[in-house]
DNA sequence: GGATGAATTGCAATCGATTGCAAAGACGGC
DNA sequence: GCCGTCTTTGCAATCGATTGCAATTCATCC
């Protein structure tokens, strides 16, 4: 029981101690200069009280926060809300590598009303360094911040004349190992299922129509697009099966779009895999738990995420960095 | 084209204008003080150069940050990610809730190796509340804090003398609720998975017994700890599912232990729901998209974050609130 | 013309830490 | 006893904003 409140700032702490508020902090930071036992005086007196600096003094006089931006813009989405476990996934794996370094997560989901939402985290000072997760339709933003800003590293396509750094998958490989693994299955009148408004996702959609153009398939293969998740997105996909008679392939952009198209075949009592194949995109953990298991693109994002933050700090350090594109995987399991 | 470098602190933007630092900040701030013209002209110049306050300045001054600490302790789990998405919904929701109130999200993912990690976060002066995501097994930790930092509020199970405030739903008539249906369903060999180290778990599982008890199936009815997620559990599925020769319905903690369920009793040559039935907890996104469809006890996570957020704010301006139990939803789908 | 008061703007303190530099104290050598 | 050196500690500036209070300007009125 303390009979004076405790201290919670180094001035109060002083007092206790009966030194100055520099030796305090210098106690503190282990600084050799301090007196041994002076120091240990110090660091006992914290530790009895449970005294934490406060951290947003500290990081005014050194410029850092130890924390980085983890942004997901929802341009291209109606829906406003997270529901794709990639995006948790993604997160997961920042936050372990983040948190292995010490570092904390700003986490911020942005609706665009204009191309300043960047920039205002960028500059707020609140960060070291940002992580944007998927480019959405958001590309003049980044383009625009990342002129001026550095510690900037965005998780998706990596496009022709882009001056940012990127970590991600070669999705138009992707797309086209998924179709041909289709193709290979003789699956022959396929369906593309995605917003393709988002780059990735396009050039998931260019690897599908070359793969069909590969096999010749040009006049039977369709593209359609559809929204990422949502009841809406589901009746849209009974509608689309409805329309599109004899349809055998299903390539998805997501796991969730997948997953979402073999409910809506068994619904219209079409069996997976027995009359139509279906290959998802992601490979988020719950692939391999539904029924059937679903054959996917596997993207490494355990990987993915130390890229990112290894570029990322390489950029805080000053040290340029090139994007990276990683190999996607197809993973083969009951679905197809 | 600015030849100028772009003014990054008030007293740069002040030198540009031609006016004190205290100006530019009741410009900025709209204060009726500044003559309308000066203010426009600040505005205009703020503008022209995108010039952003810096924030970590602002808010040690205002002591305040408009940032709510949202933390998932992972003290119970020997798996550090995050897999579940349950969390990501909860997440989403919260991050929904914070935006619409302007607020940011400090996202800290803890493996607790002391009982400071929540004091350091509440003293740190980083963020203005703190919402935790489960109690795991760190009660301690969470009633220590709650003696000295009032704006903190806890999703997960309201318990006798805790002394923090909670949102959750009321697990116990969960777990009930499910067991009950499946009884209902004819089932008589039952058991629970999950792990009850985590007191919302234990309660769920308390709610199991009563409902086997008062159906008398005592003796036949077992109740079996399992991890969350992950190869390792979805294996150690299949071990309890050899050794329980007969079980016909399982009550599972979540919906991610559902589905792996399922997935095991396919591998065992087992239908669902014809020969088993699974009840899962949640009701994630995920569970209406499964094949088979999900039958589960729905948290209405959307209102939970909306509670969990209002109590905090008003937490934050002092005003006492209590804890609120929710009540679960069963959700009949094909699973049972 | 000078007093009064309202409208604007600036000065300087403040939030709580870090750190360069100076000052004080300890100690030994001559 | 005096001086130089080394250790240890404190003073005060700084990070970039906000804000109470004082100062200035200017119009108005008698």
């Amino acid at each position: 029981m303390d009979i004076a409140r405790r201290p919670t700032t180094m001035s109060q702490l002083a007092k206790l101690a009966g030194v100055s508020v520099s030796t305090v902090s210098r106690a503190l930071a282990g600084n050799p200069a301090i007196n041994d036992r002076t120091r240990e005086r110090i660091a006992a007196l914290a530790r009895e009280h449970g005294f934490q600096p406060n951290m947003v003094a500290r990081n005014l006089r050194l410029q850092r926060t130890e924390t980085i931006g983890v942004v997901l813009p929802l341009g291209h989405q109606a829906d406003q809300h997270l529901t794709d476990p990639f995006f948790l996934t993604i997160i997961g794996h920042l936050a372990d590598e983040l948190a292995q370094r010490g570092f904390d997560m700003l986490l911020k989901k942005v609706v665009p009303r204009d191309d300043q939402w960047l920039r205002r985290l960028a500059e707020s000072g609140r960060v070291d360094g940002i992580i944007v997760i998927g480019q959405s339709n958001q590309q003049a933003a980044l383009e625009m911040v990342a002129q001026s800003y550095q510690p900037l590293v965005v998780w998706g396509a990596s496009l022709p004349a882009q001056t940012y750094v990127t970590v991600g998958t070669d999705n138009m490989a992707g797309g086209t190992l998924a179709t041909r693994h289709l193709i290979e299955r003789g699956r022959r009148r396929l369906i593309f299922l995605g917003d393709n408004r988002a780059p990735e996702i396009a050039q998931r959609e260019a690897g599908f129509q070359r793969a069909c153009d590969e096999a010749g398939l040009g006049a039977s293969a369709h593209s359609l697009r559809v929204g990422l998740v949502g009841e809406d997105a589901y009746r849209e996909l009974l509608g689309i099966l409805d329309r599109e008679v004899g349809v055998d392939g299903i390539v998805a952009a997501s796991d969730v779009i997948a997953i979402a198209a073999i409910r809506a075949l068994e619904a219209r009592k079409c069996s997976v895999p027995r009359d139509v194949s279906v290959v998802g995109y992601d490979d988020v953990p719950i692939a391999e738990h539904v029924v059937p298991t679903l054959t996917t693109i596997r993207q490494d994002l355990a990987m993915g995420a130390r890229l990112m933050i290894a570029k990322l700090f390489r950029l805080i350090a000053g040290v340029p960095q090139t994007s990276s594109v990683m190999t996607p995987e197809l993973v083969v399991r009951q679905s197809s």
